[in-house]
RNA sequence: GCAUCCGUAGCUCAACUGGAUAGAGCUUCUGACUUCGGAUCAGAAGGUUACAGGUUCAAAUCCUGUCGGAUGCACCA
């Protein structure tokens, strides 16, 4: 990748000239307008302020040292210190031809593979899985999957809620109250009812709470009948979890539910303890703050009345119980000793930050070793709000259902697919509303920036224009079409390719950019940037559609033009794959 | 009360985390074309980035304060 070429021999310069400035100085971005050039690199200005140089001088002493005539025309040095680069139309049209020959599709796989747990999803057995899922599913399976791109080696766990107080008051409801028939109907439906049923009947009656607790002893004891029970309401809503993922496209390495770490529970509060990390506070087993660290950083300290207060992480309950706290650490040291992961990633939504930032802290306190070559981090996200603005909910106030949002973007879509190309065989729409109905859905979550909260919109979300998933399938079926019409004749790579006309040139910059976004997508963690750039292709292929013909073109343009149009088709359709979201050949 | 996040065009959202003249889509108006899929393209209009200070070559982004909102703060996960 011309990019990292160009990255490699500006270290190398940096370098000669300052020995001490960290590699990531040269790191390249996209040039934010092309008048000022294809990239940019603004290191030299930071660099010579906190060294108290001249900037222009540091970045004219550096590009003085650097030779890109390969790639580039002479760098330039513009304001204060940018150093932009601008390349040369033969070495765009020549990196343009790279994927004929079998190299990647303009990206390069990482020179330092990570190995990278991903937690996400995370449903609760016994629950149908609800809006609130789809965002956390989406984010995380297209962090899995660009990394994966990228040459990582990628490990998904889905920590499922197997486990818990509420399988007490779920026992309750299952050998009193259950509906067979609802049950082989709709098992969630039937299991969420006895849960608010026996929830409800609990509160007013003392006896019922106590009777779910003897239950919860027996499940928790290894009781063979409330252990039966509680494996088939497991097995219940695991099938349900498949079929939505079969939907999404959603696969996991592995399942781990809370209840997989319960054996080790007991000695993760017993280390803690041993180490004093851990102490007993009002009948429970408590985390306090070790101090360390500015009170105001220190996630085990809030103020209150104008006075620093502990505030702890609890690790025991009162009554002897572990919580999803201690789960969470066992589930950490399984996975260092499972996996050695350079990194663990949890993508949850951002109400969850202070939870993340007490388990992290107690992790470098109980395992400083292995803490320190296991990065930790907490990808959270936004709400899903209704045009309300308040967080997406049925009109009656219920959770709005995964299942059902999922059937609503399918009919939708069929609906606009139908209007639009009315010509098709039914069974064919139909399999291309799926894509079009289910890829809308991933893309209004994967689209906006994740940690803002987002207004849910069926308009928006099918709308053909501006940044959707529909009008980015849209573009890629145009592309497929145009090699239907031509006899499938696609681009040999043996002839040379001029890029004469400045839309032609500006498409082929672009789609050198794949590379450079998939980095920025790993490195943030945020797949929006790959959203805006897939969007921004499908922009400049249309500029160019627009002024360039392709199949009516003079001989000398032809392969050159066909090749911008395979190439763009391609990095479209490897671009939605990686967000998870298919792209048909018609639509 | 404290903490975290947020406040950007009429609406919905961006802005590669301190970079160059804050960008898109929708909406409104204008234009292009005997459609290589018009599900298109071009142009116009729309902004004191909540407000007031500060830091610096450079601030939507960092700091301080004010106003407004969302979320979280001891035995749910």
């Amino acid at each position: 990748m011309i990019h990292l070429l160009i990255e490699s021999r500006l270290r190398a310069a940096l370098t000669l000239r300052l020995p001490d400035a960290a590699a990531s100085a040269a790191a390249l971005r996209p040039c934010p307008d092309p008048k000022f050039g294809d990239y940019q690199n603004t290191a030299m200005m930071s660099l010579a302020k906190e060294r108290k140089m001249n900037p222009r001088q540091l970045a004219t002493e550096v590009a003085a040292g650097l030779d890109l005539s390969p790639w580039c025309e002479p760098v330039e040095i513009a304001g204060p210190g940018f150093l932009n680069f601008r390349l040369k139309p033969d070495a765009v049209a020549a990196a343009l031809r790279g994927p004929l020959a079998g190299e990647p599709l303009f990206f390069a796989k990482a020179a330092k593979p990570r190995s990278v747990v991903i937690d996400f999803s995370s449903p609760n057995v016994a629950k149908p899985m609800h809006i609130g899922h789809i965002r956390s599913t989406a984010l995380g399976d297209c962090l899995a999957r660009v990394m994966r791109l990228l040459g990582h080696r990628v490990v998904t766990d889905n920590h499922i809620g197997d486990w818990g107080t509420q399988f007490g008051l779920l026992t309750v409801g299952w050998k009193t109250d259950l509906d067979a028939n609802a049950l082989a109907r709709d098992p969630l439906s039937e299991m969420e009812r006895l849960y608010k049923q026996v929830n409800a009947a609990s509160e007013n009656d003392p006896s019922i709470r106590e009777t779910a607790r003897q239950e919860l002893v027996k499940l928790q004891s290894g009781d063979p009948e409330n252990l039966a029970i509680w494996k088939r309401m497991i097995d219940l809503s695991q099938a349900q979890f498949d079929r939505v993922y079969g939907r999404l496209r959603v696969s996991f390495d592995h399942t781990l539910g809370e209840s997989f770490y319960n054996s080790r529970l007991k000695q993760v509060v017993q280390e803690l303890r041993d180490r004093g990390i851990a102490r007993e506070s009002q009948g429970a087993i408590c985390v306090f703050s070790d101090g360390t660290s500015p009170p105001k950083e220190d996630p085990f300290l809030v103020q209150r009345d104008e006075e620093w207060a502990p505030n702890p992480l609890l690790i025991q309950k009162a009554d002897g119980a572990a919580n999803y706290a201690t789960t969470d650490l066992a589930t950490l040291a399984y996975r260092w000793e499972t996996w050695r992961p350079d990194e663990v990633i949890y993508v949850t939504d951002g109400r969850q930050q202070l939870h993340f930032r007490q388990l992290f802290a107690v992790w470098k306190r109980w395992q400083p070793e292995r803490a320190e070559g296991m990065k930790l981090e907490h990808v959270w996200f936004g709400s899903i709000l209704g045009d309300d603005g308040k967080p997406f909910k049925t009109r009656s106030g219920e959770t709005v259902r995964l299942f059902e949002v999922l059937d609503e973007a399918e009919e939708r879509a069929f609906q606009v697919v139908s209007e639009k190309n009315p010509e098709l065989a039914e069974p064919d729409r139909r399999e291309i509303a799926k894509r079009v109905g289910i890829g809308a859905v991933k893309y209004a979550d994967l689209s906006p920036n994740r940690q803002s909260d987002y207004v849910f919109s069926w308009e928006k979300m099918l709308s053909l224009q501006g940044n959707t998933a529909p009008y980015l399938q849209y573009a890629h079926a145009r592309i497929q079409s145009i090699f239907r019409k031509s006899g499938d004749a696609r681009a040999s790579g043996s002839e040379l390719v001029a890029l004469r006309h400045a839309d032609e040139l500006s498409l082929a910059k672009h789609l050198l950019r794949f590379g450079i976004t998939l980095e920025a997508v790993a490195a943030e963690y945020r797949p929006n940037y790959l959203c805006l750039y897939l969007y921004e292709l499908a922009g400049h292929f249309a500029r160019f559609y627009e002024s360039c013909p392709v199949l009516k073109a003079e001989a000398a343009d032809r392969p050159g033009r066909l090749l911008l149009c395979e190439m763009t088709g391609r990095v479209l359709k490897q671009g939605l794959e990686v967000l998870g979201i298919e792209a048909p050949d018609q639509m």
